[in-house]
DNA sequence: GTCTATACTTGGATAGAC
DNA sequence: GTCTATCCAAGTATAGAC
């Protein structure tokens, strides 16, 4: 399946300035893939971008898809890494809410749902590179199930909605809110619709006693 | 903004042949999106599929992004019909939940939400292209609404969620379980969810009444 | 080991044939 | 008016320079 050659192939650990480029690169195919999406994100705009030639691609990454699937890895982690930090200061569906709404907006800002977004939609180009995809937007299933099972797992509404469907439709819905939102660039729409959804979960601890902040382990 | 020139520029009438051939790079273009995805939806990739000279794409549609936005028509158009039939039957909340789920499975199956989705991350693409798909994408917003307000009008959950928000929360979520199930062919996922909202939505209506079928003006 | 210059392939677009 | 043969630009990939 993959290609036998000397230098990188997939990830070589490399050293000196080969990380240099490398970072260039992953960093410039994340701005591409923002800007132009994943049709617009060729070996020559990313190359042109990172003022780089455009054969390290392929001597970095040995595809195109190579390097986008590393651009993917990287907004995933550092996106992984500020989900975390602001969902350990949650012990409450109401500050549950509060911090998904912060995050879209950050995302939004960002733009890092929008790779993840591209690279799925594009992900039925290239034989293979579905399954790569999947493999990486698998994390976040689990991180969002784990954050609502540490906050509304004790709630009665748990029993009538099992966490990994809610999670499954939550990341759904995030995914289509930032394609809608870049389309039509309509911010407010969608943090009018956090807002109401913030409210709702108000209402439904108004109905019921949630569960009590619970420690990580 | 559009190119003057003398054949067909963006929509001619034409008459005798030019309609077979013009229907036939449309259905291949259709098919082309939803197999290969935006990015794979080339002139040549969709003239092949159709047995047609790659130039006809240019002659019948301009350019590639026409021919696409054409097909974007033909698919949204066909399901509105479908939809329209489907809602017109429908007059209560669960019965609407049902009209959804069993939509959704359709759509599913016949891959016509691809083809909006492919759309709308491709969009980034080509400047000008989002606008164009976005007022595509419009009429969606308004039929859900009024979906919506027809079965759960009278509800006094109306108050805490406008109709609006909700219709393009729904259209939202729509977009992003067909993004994932076609990622990971996680059909049963997606199928289960539905069945919880149908189960959510018959929850609520033992809470309160809802309003009586509501005539079409 | 790293990178550049070059070869080759695919895609968009049109001049001109029918 | 409809379509095809042809042109040029852009994309992927690698042989060979440093």
């Amino acid at each position: 399946m993959a290609k036998a050659g000397s230098p990188s192939k997939v990830a070589t650990a490399g050293t000196a300035r080969s990380a240099n480029t490398r970072r260039a690169l992953v960093d410039a195919a994340i701005e591409t893939l923002k800007e132009h999406g994943f049709s617009g994100a060729s070996a020559r705009a990313i190359a042109e971008r990172a003022e780089l030639n455009q054969g390290l691609v392929f001597y970095h990454f040995g595809s195109v898809a190579n390097l986008l699937l590393a651009a993917l890895d990287a907004v995933s982690e550092s996106r992984m890494v500020r989900f975390s930090a602001a969902v350990t200061s949650v012990s409450s569906p109401a500050e549950l809410m509060d911090v998904a709404a912060q995050i879209f907006r950050e995302d939004l800002d960002t733009g890092h749902v929008t790779v993840l977004v591209e690279m799925i939609a594009g992900a039925s180009s290239t034989p293979g590179l579905g399954a790569e995809v999947a493999s990486r937007i698998a994390p976040w299933f689990t991180f969002t199930q784990n954050a609502i099972d540490s906050t509304f797992g004790a709630s009665p509404f748990a029993s009538l909605l099992p966490s990994d469907d809610l999670a499954y439709t939550i990341v759904a819905l995030f995914l289509g809110l930032e394609m809608l939102t870049h389309l039509d660039g309509d911010r407010e729409r969608a943090l009018s619709i956090f807002g109401h959804a913030q409210q709702l979960v108000a209402l439904l601890g108004a109905f019921s006693t949630f569960a009590p902040p619970k420690e990580t382990s």
